[in-house]
RNA sequence: GUGGCCAUAGUGAAAUGGUUAUCACGCGAGUUUGUGGUACUCGCAGUACGGGUUCAAUUCCCGUUGGCCACC
């Protein structure tokens, strides 16, 4: 079986997803590394973070190096030299995040993104050339890829969408969806196995997400995903999102809220709320610059530049065992970045990523003994779950 | 010692006899959410000192101090 309960506590889980890659205990954070990299970290930083599962992008990919040239040299795992488990996202994120810029900077008329009932006509970012998505290519690409889990290809909803703009959307989304299932069918080139995961869609609608729930589920994914721009970006939006669908989510299936994980807190408003598994850009980026988890403070982030580290002879986080944590200060960390100095996001995309996911583990734990609401408490997090 | 040139935020440079003296770096703070980002936003800080001309001087003149260059 590909994932597989262990155990509960009020609607929070812990879990094992089983990939050729290796396994996945949830729940649990997944770093990004759009571009076959986690930012600044090689593959041995990245096991030393704990990590197991990794993202990847197909938009990304698919414009360079090209899916064809990562096929033909045996994959994602073996090109970037990562045995673990990868997941790649479909690239609706980005003809939704591209044209949504394209407008703030143009003033209006996204007209470099254009989306019909059968796929997305878009331009590069790079050099400006035109290339169309559709369900079948964007699974065909993944297949290429091979990362282990593949995402069904979606419209990612604006929080603003009106019910009937993001009714229309949902639709679309729902064909497309059956068209990844039936694309994925037809194998792709590498020897293991793919999952695929469904993506519900709604925007900020009850009615629509607990009629994308109930059609998502109905198909035979291997995993859903909640997607939308409110996901993670708007955590109050995110919970009342999963209490509405709560009753209808399959339980025996992972669950994947796409965008979270900004404030280690996040990961207890979805995990209470029965989330398997999410990532977030933030966490890496936030790192490079100079934003960085700990414990230490109200909001358990400091801005490493300011002024009051210079002489802080501290590790950046007392309970955080990351190798940045173990070895230097914080007045170290604060040096390398007044001087532009490059060991700096190696340094703080570990320690965000190691900070985030040994909070997982202490959650999984909990789950297990269940006393995860005592250790929501410990983090101040009791309001959220 | 004599002559010449120069003196504008912490640093390096602009500009002007008349609204709030410009830029870069620096310094200080903020932002970042299925990654177009070593990024972005906001803020701090200045006409060497003394006198004169003028309605008005950072700008023109004199002196002081300091620096650079040449000659001795």
């Amino acid at each position: 079986m590909f994932w597989k309960k262990l155990a509960q506590d009020g609607r929070a889980r812990t879990g094992i997803i089983h990939t050729d890659h290796g396994d996945i205990l949830t729940p649990t954070f997944m770093p990004v590394g759009t571009q076959a990299t986690v930012k600044a970290l090689d593959s041995r930083d990245i096991q030393e973070t704990g990590a197991s599962v990794i993202l990847a992008n197909t938009y990304h990919l698919h414009l360079r190096p090209g899916e064809d040239l990562i096929a033909e040299l045996g994959g994602l795992h073996k090109f970037m030299s990562y045995p673990g488990p990868m997941l790649t996202d479909s690239g609706g994120f980005q003809v939704f995040s591209l044209g949504a810029q394209r407008e703030e900077k143009e003033g209006s008329e996204a007209n470099n993104v254009k989306i019909d009932f059968d796929g997305v006509n878009f331009r590069s970012h790079i050099d400006g050339s035109s290339h169309r998505f559709s369900p079948e290519i964007a699974i065909d690409i993944q297949h290429k890829l091979g990362a282990d889990i593949i995402m069904n290809f979606d419209i990612c909803t604006p929080d603003s969408a009106t019910f009937e703009k993001a009714h229309e959307a949902m639709v679309i989304t729902h064909d497309w969806a059956k068209r990844c299932i039936e694309a994925h069918k037809t194998p792709g080139p590498h020897a293991w196995k793919q999952f695929l995961f469904g993506i519900i869609q709604g925007a900020n609608h009850e009615k629509l997400r607990r009629e994308s729930t109930e059609f998502i589920a109905s198909l035979p994914f291997d995993g859903i995903a909640v997607g939308g721009e409110s996901i993670g970006y708007n955590m109050e939006m995110t919970r009342a999102t999963l209490d509405w669908i709560a009753d209808i989510l399959p339980e025996d299936k992972p669950r994947y809220t796409m965008g979270v994980g900004y404030d280690p807190r996040d990961m207890f408003s979805v995990i209470a709320r029965g989330i398997d598994i999410f990532d977030c850009v933030a966490p890496t980026r936030v790192a490079r610059n100079g934003t960085l988890y700990s414990r230490e403070t109200e909001n358990l982030k400091l801005n490493i530049r300011n002024a009051q580290f210079a002489k802080d002879t501290a590790a950046i986080d007392a309970w955080c065992d990351c190798t940045t944590c173990k070895n230097y200060t914080r007045a170290y960390i604060h040096h390398l970045f007044k001087t532009d100095e490059l060991l700096a996001f190696k340094l703080t995309s570990v320690h965000n990523i190691r900070f985030l996911l040994k909070l997982c583990e202490e959650i999984r734990a909990a789950i297990t003994e269940k006393r995860f609401v005592a250790l929501a408490n410990e983090w101040n997090a009791s309001t959220l779950i």
